[in-house]
DNA sequence: GCACTGCATCAAAAAAATCTATTCAGCATT
DNA sequence: AATGCTGAATAGATTTTTTTGATGCAGTGC
């Protein structure tokens, strides 16, 4: 049998000759040669077995009954080929499709949803899927593709991930309102190490809260470590112990009975920002997501403008009184 | 902007491509080179303006998520090129699709649709398209590939239209119960004659019947003309005249009041047969009919032995006792 | 480091599509 | 009936596209 080979190109070309009974019409609307038309349709009716057209001499052609059949159901084929060329033209040009967001954690809690609703708004016709994945996670679904986004921490990114700052943030020691230290405006390290820490047990975070410590020569109280965050919250909010996080929790309706507070000493801020696939454009749903998120961090510094924030990574600290998360 | 040209082939090299995460693992289930699987894709990105897939620097590709919709699309339109060519494919061989049949007047009112039911019992997956018309819209439409095939008599067909002949039809008197020649067992064209004839006055039909009594130096008695065949029964069934006819009635309901006698003059016969395009090949359907056509006829011969039949059409007349219509 | 994997690139060859010119068969006119 | 006309098929040359083997190159994994 046969492979039954046949071009979309053959198929245009024997419907505009079906559709206008002639082979050198619709050679003039094709703007191609009578013989082009005449070889596509001779192939077609060779690979298919029919007889598509009876030639009538010196006037024109006429379709068979098979030629009608035929004819119909490879126009059927055309228009989808071409809705899927107008499918693709518009994933490339407009704002449209699946956009797969990864977010850390301490991100997808509040942060997250917060631009997602704008945007969804704006984009109706974009579907956003969001997951949240811990760096490692975070970072192999990107490489894979299966995340075109992931807003994160700029911590162990390899090479083939481009990351665009947001914000800088610094560390926050977080306790409760009724813990000895929720009324100073400000905590060093040095007293924070005599506390009971509440640790968030995170794969790369870990190493960076440790770090802090460790660069002032001081070592933590790690009374207690979790996986959860907002067991984490709970565990600090009830005056188990403080903890330290990089997020600002404005708004979060868990952080009632939270307070943060500035660390006096300098200490390496966290980058919160986009991370993508190196040397990959975006779709316009991504980029379009991005110039949300973006929007969204400039109005937060103009509510809260004691708030320190920088699209490039500072080296030093800085202190406000927004109260942080992560 | 671009006339987004791309292939089926393309497509289906991408697919297989995507399916497996490898350009050089489709180019061997393909029986192509590497090159060939990646330039198909390279061009499909090209044209379509979209990244389709993420390099992975030894370990294959994956889809963007452009990518997994432009596949779903495309592996779409891809299933429905199969299925046409499917679809042509069972056209040329299988016994299926439309078959449009044009008959002649007499034929379409008892005969074809016997004929029809039949055939509708055995091959319900024909959709057979039925049409009485006149001998030269006939030929017309015949030629016109409108329609297939034709059922009529030989008269007046063009070269270019081929003819099968199925039986050979001598003309009969008909005349009602009541009719002085009724109990006749033959009649002779000079005593007809003398009788007001109620004419089928079609296109064709009448110039026949006008030289059957030409051909032997006689003039009819026009009495009455019509171009309704049931009119002309109707007529001779209430003793308005008598009329001619070459089509066998045997189980026509309406020729209750009406006796069909042999003529005595040798008189040249129609030949009822299948008329078709010449030089065209037959779909499956066309022949499976024009099959059903000859066993209709050959047991229609066994039932009515003592009527003379012939799939050639023979110099002379013959005479017999069955129900002429035309 | 070093071999290996797997896609992209290159240039050459093969295949296919297209073009111009011509042939051919039937229609239409005289 | 002869002749010109129309419109599809064919032939051969040309251009374009596809395919291929060889090679390059970047990252993986030992």
């Amino acid at each position: 049998m046969k492979p039954m080979n046949f071009t979309l190109k053959q198929l245009r070309y024997f419907a505009v000759a079906g559709e206008h009974q002639s082979v050198t019409k619709a050679a003039e609307l094709l703007y191609v040669s009578q013989p082009s038309i005449s070889s596509a349709i001779l192939h077609l009716e060779d690979v298919t077995g029919l007889k598509l057209f009876v030639r009538h001499h010196a006037q024109g052609l006429s379709l068979t009954p098979q030629g009608v059949e035929f004819y119909r159901k490879a126009r059927n084929l055309l228009q989808e080929a071409e809705s899927l060329a107008q499918f693709a033209s518009s994933l490339s040009t407009e704002i449209t499709g699946t956009l797969k967001v990864a977010g850390f954690p301490t991100v997808t809690g509040a942060v997250l949803p917060r631009i997602l609703k704008g945007f969804m708004d704006k984009y109706p016709s974009v579907y956003v899927d969001c997951r949240e994945l811990h760096q490692k996670n975070l970072i192999e679904g990107i490489q894979n593709c299966d995340y075109e986004l992931g807003i994160t921490y700029d911590m162990e990114l390899p090479a083939s991930i481009s990351f665009e700052p947001l914000v800088s943030l610094p560390p926050y020691a977080v306790v409760s309102t009724d813990h000895p230290l929720a009324n100073r405006r400000s905590v060093s390290m040095a007293e924070l190490a005599e506390q009971p820490l509440v640790m968030l047990d995170w794969p790369v975070s870990r190493q960076y809260f440790m770090s802090l410590f460790i660069s002032l020569g001081l070592k933590p109280n790690c009374a207690f470590r979790t996986h959860s965050l907002s067991m984490a919250r709970g565990m600090v909010a009830n005056g188990l112990g403080y903890s330290l996080l990089n997020m600002p929790m404005s708004g979060d309706s868990s952080s009632d009975h939270l307070v943060a507070l500035p660390i006096e000493e300098p200490l390496v801020p966290l980058a919160l920002g986009v991370a993508r696939l190196q040397d990959t454009i975006s779709t316009p749903a991504a980029a379009a997501f991005i110039d949300d998120i973006k929007q969204y961090v400039a109005e937060f510094m103009n509510d809260n403008n004691g708030y320190s924030m920088a699209l490039s990574v500072p080296p030093g600290n800085t202190n406000n009184r927004v109260l942080p998360t992560h």
